[in-house]
DNA sequence: TGTTTTGATGAAGACTTTATGAAGATTCTT
DNA sequence: AAGAATCTTCATAAAGTCTTCATCAAAACA
């Protein structure tokens, strides 16, 4: 499930796309304000940024730039002013992917969402991964074999073949494991995957499909 | 290079867009009409595609619809119509990812298309450079081979390939490491610094791309 | 030219992070 | 409630990384 994260200090307009979004099965996380985003950025999966650049703590072109140091996501800017050289900053100098102007309608913002994703997110392609997914059962395919998984196992290795060759955060594969806040110790992670790995092995001794990148997380590799 | 398509009837329009595109070395293609359009997406190489929907033969959002069945490039409608359900119609019905109205300025179409381009070609990096940036994988790419770097090193390394040919005082690339003040010998970074060399020498031996600024700090030179 | 300062280098050891196996705690099933 | 499966924690081992240090080389300076 894609997570969007909201920068608007506006409750009502951030109530009412978060609102939508949701029922669209996005995962909708709201901040008012630009610091408690990028800490949140910082630490955790985010597919696309909603951000209007009226702020109180910070220019949302302030926090822009600072998103596009670590990350390349889509980020939608959201703006009261319709004023052409605010959007080709954005656009342009700082790499926003798209620009509404208020008074905004959700409908419309979702409809930007949608369309950002589709091009980002054109992958989960079936080429010739080694690994599949069989949703109904439940159950990874590694090999053309069935792997037998327990229900955290299966969420962790499910999510790492879906998104391949890219690292996940400790954190963000606890996250995964639990619906609500939970607070155990995030070297738990390390088991499961140690677990992971050697069901891995009973059907290719060979090859690690795992890699470990120390002092984030993991990654799949094809 | 890439190009362009613009379906546009209105040929003032049409022409200042495409100068302006041509200037920014894009291979610009102008069409009047819908069907010359098609035709043409259906045997060449397009990259994106500037629509307006007020066309003479077709509405553009049929024009859309058949470019749809084909391909996924991003395509940009420009509309007279500021109207909203239009809008949501065109972005997330028929597969548009931006909507631009008129009156507009050509300066503003070109940043649409440049940062949509950004998203699904994000190679199309500032320059030539023999340097990127991996997100996904938190690793930096020299001469298209991924290199396997601490962390340290990585954080240092990133730094100077988003900030080249600038030089960055030792004081600096130290706070780049550590989260949290750390009361260690500035003499660390001479030894990073000396890791990264290596690393990128076994991919070049001829040349030196992290030049050393005698009692200040290093630079990264492209 | 000799002296001083600064950086490069290689290696050692301190330190940090991860892997591993096993035990305890929790949850689910019957 | 007992048993089985699973999840989490823990202690320890192993691997990897960071920092320091001693020494050498290069540049700056007088």
């Amino acid at each position: 499930m894609e997570t969007i994260l909201i920068v608007e200090d506006d409750k009502t307009i951030a109530e009412s796309i978060c609102f939508i979004l949701e029922k669209d099965s996005f995962n909708c996380q709201w901040f008012d304000n630009g610091t408690d985003a990028l800490e949140f950025h910082k630490d955790n999966e985010v597919d696309l940024i909603l951000l209007d650049v009226g702020l109180p703590d910070m220019s949302g072109f302030d926090l822009l730039r600072k998103v596009r140091e670590k990350s390349n996501i889509p980020v939608i800017i959201i703006s009261a002013r319709d004023d052409e050289s605010d959007q080709v900053l954005g656009l342009e100098g700082l790499g926003a992917n798209a620009y509404v102007t208020k008074p905004l309608s959700p409908r419309l913002v979702v409809a930007h969402v949608r369309a950002q994703l589709r091009t980002v997110k054109p992958e989960v392609k079936s080429g010739d991964s080694k690994f599949s997914i069989n949703h109904a059962m439940q159950r990874v395919v590694f090999l053309n074999q069935e792997l037998t998984l327990t229900p955290a196992e299966y969420k962790i290795l499910s999510h790492l073949v879906k998104n391949p060759n890219r690292v996940h955060s400790r954190e963000y594969l606890m996250s995964i494991i639990w619906d609500r806040p939970h607070g155990s110790d995030i070297k738990t992670i390390n088991t499961h995957i140690k677990s992971i790995r050697k069901r891995l092995h009973e059907l290719d001794e060979e090859n690690d499909y795992i890699e470990t990148h120390r002092g984030i997380g993991y990654s799949l590799i094809e």
